[in-house]
DNA sequence: AATGAATGAGAATTCATTCAT
DNA sequence: AATGAATGAATTCTCATTCAT
């Protein structure tokens, strides 16, 4: 939830701090609503109603649905950041940061799962796909981001880096996606699976001829 | 005045032709503005604009944009499945059928990415992500179904085959997204690294207690 | 029905003869469904489907939706004119003449009832008003300007002649609706009704001072 | 500032009288309209030409045509039901209720029509029959109810009540209709030729053999 | 700031009419 | 003439955004 800078900061008068707050009860509400609807389906009203906020407010808030859409993203990502940095840093080598990345990647994952009522309820057309969410889009990103850095960088791994990245994050996503899906959450089994996928299939690979 | 019926392609009245022309000039048409803008954000405007046809005509042929969207699930589906069954024919083994299957996808994906123009023209917001096209979840859906399959009668593996498969899915399309995005355009190759990351992940899975 | 003149009207090569039977079948069909759904509701494609022919067949005898709507009252009142006058002709006084012309217009009304199937399908919220048919409403035009003009020049009568012709017309009318939507049709019966109705109102109705 | 709560119409806020002002006029405009051009050919966007809103408006207070004509439909019965019921309550017979009844549906009547600016501009086809206005029609399910009622509990009537009512009913709707559109506008005229009408008519009817 | 009604551009769909065959 | 697909204006309704209170 986005409330964890909301209390206790220093300066925070009575009125800033309900701004703070429904700022953050917006971006939940919208976090909810994207996840059970979609971007485009979702109306403001839909995810006001989820608020005891009016309309006019939510524009006091977000300038348009897309800020928030943005806003999302970016809280999202600025949360994950420093969590796979620490990763980063922690990591002795490629092993180490794989395992220590989609282990992180995956306690997000339960934690902002658990934090959707997850309604999911009428016809979803697309139940394997409802991570096209902001969120997790920008966190792709990131991920994305730090594993072709560690690759480029990585001690002479000669394979295709374009590759290897769009298959580690396909991995952490989808096994991710199914490990939220399932009864109950076994988080380290499946932080397991996908890791040895992974790393198991590296020596594997063809090499490239640069 | 004596050949009215003597073209011998059957049944062909240019009537006939203009019509099923226009089918497929929607089907086209949809193709691509799913794959530019999504299912949810595109309109039957967007559309009949990419067409000669008036709106009108868009609902001579469909009676909807869903529709449409199942017309060219059906459409993929059933060109992929007799080339997917094909390749389970023809398998000896589990990574043979994985080789089969993984090629015959990539090849298919090439097909369809040709026969797009791809316009991908302005504010593409997730460039990453387009192919939750109707095409492409109902050959997904196929490979995953075929996937689950071969692993499930296979001889006695003993992984966790829900996070199999949907690592075997999530690699096959990632990789071929990422492929067709390059130029040139190597098959072969893509379809080499797949598998290998696949098949060279497999021993090193952690076995099921079951 | 209006074949009436279709057939054996001397000089009518073959050709003559299917045009007018498909005029006739237009006419027929548009009457029904005008019954049914009313003018506004009712489609050219509702009408042209209860006939063989095509719509641009519809458009190579009628200009619009509107001709056929004239051309059902033209009918109508073409054929039902003689009828009044007959009545007109044969009438003693203006008792004799109001019979005549409700026992003509009741007839009317029932083989008119008759020639349609009355599908009646669904949710008919004026069950009591689909006699605004344009073929009722030439009819009563006639009634109206026939009744007004016996009144007129009819003996001594010093009543109010807007009204006493809107009051027959509405006995006709109302009443003529409520027989044809009973079982059995009686229709003598309800001519006794209209007729002692409004000759037996008519002593008693004030006297205008002119 | 000591005032926002002391103007003394309850519960009154602006806002709450714009909205029934508003409400109001969408359904006066509903009301003509339909009166000019029947309710079937009337658009929303006619409705709301008539007003100073815009169609969004329309839909924040009605959900459909639809919804405005049971609205329009509710209002008139509920405004005319009392007037009819004190009629019944003082009626000595049926000739005082005939006349009672009579009596306040042509003053309703009028009242309504000096309502409306009864624009009637162009094309108006059916000049004689636009009274199968929502309004009108639930109005006249009361009277025929109301006047089948007292017939059937009356006095030894052996009439038949069906067609009683029927020519009750057209005779007050016609007539009624015919009074409104002349001038000077004679109510009581009206309302004398119309009772004498039917009073008169009663004696001299078939009786059921029953 | 908060409220929620008002706005109006734009979406889906229908249908009278035209037109190529 | 007959056919039926094509056209596009018109209709209903939705929803992001603005604005008066």
């Amino acid at each position: 939830m986005s409330d964890i800078v909301t209390l206790n900061s220093p300066a925070a008068g009575k009125r800033e701090q309900t701004k703070l707050q429904n700022r953050a009860a917006i971006l939940d509400a919208a976090r909810a609503v994207f996840a059970d609807m979609g971007y485009q389906a979702a109306t403001v009203r839909d995810i006001i109603r989820r608020t005891n906020l009016s309309v006019g407010a939510f524009y006091n808030y977000y300038r348009s649905k897309e800020e928030v859409y943005e806003a999302l993203s970016d809280d999202s990502a600025r949360r994950f950041r420093p969590i796979l940095a620490a990763q980063y840093e922690a990591a002795k080598d490629f092993q180490d940061y794989i395992r220590g990345a989609i282990g992180a990647y995956f306690n997000f994952l339960v934690e902002e799962h658990d934090s959707w009522q997850s309604s999911r309820a009428e016809g979803d057309r697309h139940p394997h796909l409802r991570n096209d969410t902001p969120e997790m889009l920008a966190v792709f990103d990131q991920v994305r981001g730090s594993i072709a850095d560690v690759l480029t960088k990585g001690e002479g791994l000669t394979v295709d880096v374009d590759y290897l990245t769009a298959a580690c994050i396909a991995i952490a996503r989808e096994v991710g996606e199914t490990m939220v899906e399932r009864r109950p959450i076994k988080v380290d089994e499946a932080v397991e699976f996908a890791v040895h996928m992974i790393l198991g299939g590296l020596p594997a690979l063809p090499r490239t001829t640069s």
